[in-house]
DNA sequence: TATGAATGAGAGTTCATTCAT
DNA sequence: TATGAATGAACTCTCATTCAT
C-alpha cells in the first residue's frame, strides 16, 4: 500500500506488467525508432532508470512487447490442431477481440519495424504467421474434403482469408485515426464472411 | 554537365528525382525516424548539405517522397469514373506492376507513419485510399445493377477486394525479407480472383 | 551471530573491515571512478545499500581504503627514530612484503588519483612519504657519519633508494597483468641493493 | 583565416592534434574515467560533436593519446642499436626534456588505467618499455665488455637505471601537485646519475 | 541491521541542421 | 550549386545515492 506521502513504493512484481503495457502504447504510437524511453517511464508511472531494471535495453523492451503479448491472444487459432480444429466464425471472433484491444496493434508494428528488427520478424512468422495459416489451411482442407468448399488452394486461399481482417487491425491502428469516416471492424467481417462463404462455396452442377 | 575542371557538376534539374528515388528506397528499409539523411545523401551521390538545397528538411523530404511517386502509379484507378470505369482485373494488374516497382513500398511506410504525420495520412487517405475505394464501389455497384454480381454491400465489400492485394505489398517489404518461403504475388491475385470472382456471383434460383 | 531464522546477520564489528578490503580489490582493478560501487559490494558479500551503512559516499570510502591500509604496514620505516633506526635491508623487506600483500597496490591507486583526492595525497604524503624519506635520509646520514658511505646528497638520495622498490611495486600491478615475461621482485631488490651499495662505497683513496 | 563574426571556422587539418593536447591535458589531470567528453571539446575549442568527426569514442580519443605521443619523443632511446647506441646521458638527457613536456604524464596514465586497457599496455610495454629496456641493457652490456662497468646483471639492472628518472615523471604528475616542497628533478638526475655511475665502477683489485 | 527497488543527475553518442568555404 | 566541418539538442544508458520495506 505505501504511505500516501511515499515518494515511491517497491512493487517488483506489478512493474513488467506495466512497464510492457506502457511501451506497447508509446510504440504502437510512434513507432520503435520515435518513441522515447522518457515517454514510456513516465507513462508507466516510473523513472527512465527503472526501466533498466527490468529490461537490459530499448531493443529488448521492444521484443519483449511483441513476443510477450500477441500470441496469448491467438492461442486458440495457433494451436489449432486436428482435435481442436478452428473454424471462420473462431476467426473472425478472435481478430474483432484483437480490434478492441491495444495488441491489436503490433501486426503494425511488426510489418513497420520488420526490416529493422529480423529477429522479431522470424518470431513472428513463425509463432504467428506460419501457425495461423496452418490452421486456416486445415480449415479449408477440411472443408474442401467434406464438401463444404469449393475445391480452391488452400496455401494461397489462406491469405485471403486473414487479409480483410489484417486490414481492419491496421486501418484501425493507422489510418484511422485520422480518417473522417471510421471504419466498422464488425461489419467489414461480416461483408467479408459472406463474401468468403459465397466464394467457397460449391459450384451448382449444371443439370 | 560541367567542364572537366568543375569541381562537382550542376545538375538542378537532375537532383530531386534522384534524391526522392533515393530517398524512398532507405525510407522503405528504416523507416521515417532510423532514416539518417546521410544515408539517403550516399546513396543519392550527394551530400547531406545538398539535400537542404533541394528540401527544406527532413520531414518535408519524406512527404515529398510519399506524394510524389504513389498517386501517379495508381492514375488509372484513382482517376476511374463513369466513362473509364475499372475492372477487377485492371485492379490486380496495377497492384501486380506496383509490386514490382520500389513505390510498392508506400503503403507499408504510411501505415507505419501514419500517426507521426497526420498531414501524409491524409493527403494518403484523400488522393489515394478514398479515390481507389470510390472506384472500386462503383465498379461493385455496376455489376450488381447489371446483375453480374450479387446484391453486396459496396462500401464494406471494397475493403475485402483491396485487402489481399494489399496483403501481398505489405508482405512483400517486410515479412517477405525475412520469411523462408515466399509469397507468390501473381498466385495470390490468381486465388483472390478466383474466389472473389465466385463470392460475388448471383446465387442460383432454388428451383 | 543471529538466530537461524534471521534474514541476514548482524555484524555490525565485521563488516567495515570486509568491506575496505572488498574496495580495495576493486579500486585496484579499475581505478576510482570506474569502480562501481555494486561491485565493491558482491565482493563484500552485500548490497550496496549496506555500503552506506559504513560509509557515507564513495568517496570516503575511498579514503578509508587508502588511510587504513598502507600506513600500518609500513610502521617500522615511517616510524623510524635515533632509537630504532633502518637499514637498507629492513626497507627492501618491508617493500618485499608489500609487494605480496593486496596493499601493494596503495601507491598505485594513490599516483593515479592523486590531482582528484588532493586530501588523499596530502595524508598519503605527510604520513608515508615524508616519513619513509625522513627514515631514508637519516639511514644514508648516519652511514655518511660512519664512513660507510660516501658523503652523497642525503635528500635525493633517498629517492634512488626508493625508486626500483616502488618500481618493481607498481610494474606488479600495472603492466604485470599484461606482460608477457614477469618482473621477479626478490632479483630486483637484491640488484638494486648491490648497486645502491656499491654506489654508496666510499671512493678508495689513491696511494 | 576567417572573419571575427563567423561562428566557427573549417580547420580540418588543425583539429586533431589540437584535440589530442586538450584531451591529453583532461586525462593527465582526472584519469580516464573521470574525464569528461565536455571538458575536453571546451579545452580543445569546440564543441562535443566535433570530436566525433575525428575520433570514434572515447576510448579511442584515448588510445590515440598514447600512442601518438610518447613514442616520438623517445625514438633515440627505443630506436638505439649497435649502430647508434644510447649512454646514461642519453638517457637522462631524454628524461629531462620529458618531464618538460606535457607528454611526460604519459606513464602515470598508462600505469593508472593499465588493468582497464590491456590492449594499450601491450601497446606500451611492445614499443616503449621493452624497446627501451633493450636499450639500456645493450648500453650496460657494452660497458661490461669494455670493463667500464662492474660484471653486474643487465637485466634487472636496467629497471634500476630508469626507476629514478620515471620517478621523477611520476612525481611531478601526481604528488607534486600538492606535495610543499618541489622535488628538483635535475638534481635527482645528477644524484642518480653519480650513484649509478659509481654503483657500476669497478672494483678495485685488493693489493 | 540489511535489503534492493527506485531515483535522477550526468555521461557518451548520434544526427538533423547550419554555414564557412 | 555543392561541400562537409561544425554545431547542439536529444537520446540511450549508467550508477551513486536514497528510502520503503
Amino acid at each position: 500500500m505505501g504511505s500516501p506521502t511515499a515518494r515511491w513504493q517497491r512493487r517488483k512484481e506489478a512493474r513488467p506488467p506495466e512497464i510492457l503495457s506502457a511501451a506497447l502504447a508509446v510504440f504502437a504510437e510512434r513507432g520503435y525508432a520515435a518513441t522515447r524511453l522518457d515517454d514510456v517511464a513516465r507513462r508507466a508511472g516510473v523513472t527512465k532508470g527503472t526501466l533498466y531494471l527490468y529490461f537490459p535495453n530499448k531493443e529488448e523492451l521492444f521484443k519483449a512487447v511483441i513476443r510477450g503479448t500477441l500470441v496469448p491472444a491467438l492461442t486458440r487459432i495457433t494451436d489449432a490442431d486436428a482435435a481442436s480444429p478452428v473454424s471462420i466464425d473462431d476467426l473472425i471472433a478472435d481478430f474483432e477481440r484483437l480490434a478492441d484491444s491495444p495488441i491489436g496493434v503490433i501486426p503494425k508494428l511488426v510489418l513497420g519495424e520488420a526490416t529493422n528488427f529480423p529477429e522479431i520478424t522470424r518470431f513472428y512468422l513463425d509463432e504467428v504467421v506460419a501457425r495461423g495459416l496452418k490452421a486456416i489451411r486445415a480449415m479449408l482442407q477440411r472443408g474442401i474434403d467434406a464438401g463444404t468448399f469449393r475445391a480452391v488452394d488452400p496455401e494461397y486461399s489462406a491469405y485471403c482469408v486473414v487479409a480483410p481482417l489484417l486490414l481492419g487491425l491496421l486501418w484501425k491502428h493507422s489510418l484511422g485515426a485520422v480518417a473522417n469516416d471510421p471504419l466498422d471492424i464488425a461489419v467489414l467481417c461480416r461483408t467479408h464472411r459472406d463474401l468468403l462463404l459465397n466464394g467457397l462455396r460449391p459450384r451448382p452442377v449444371a443439370p
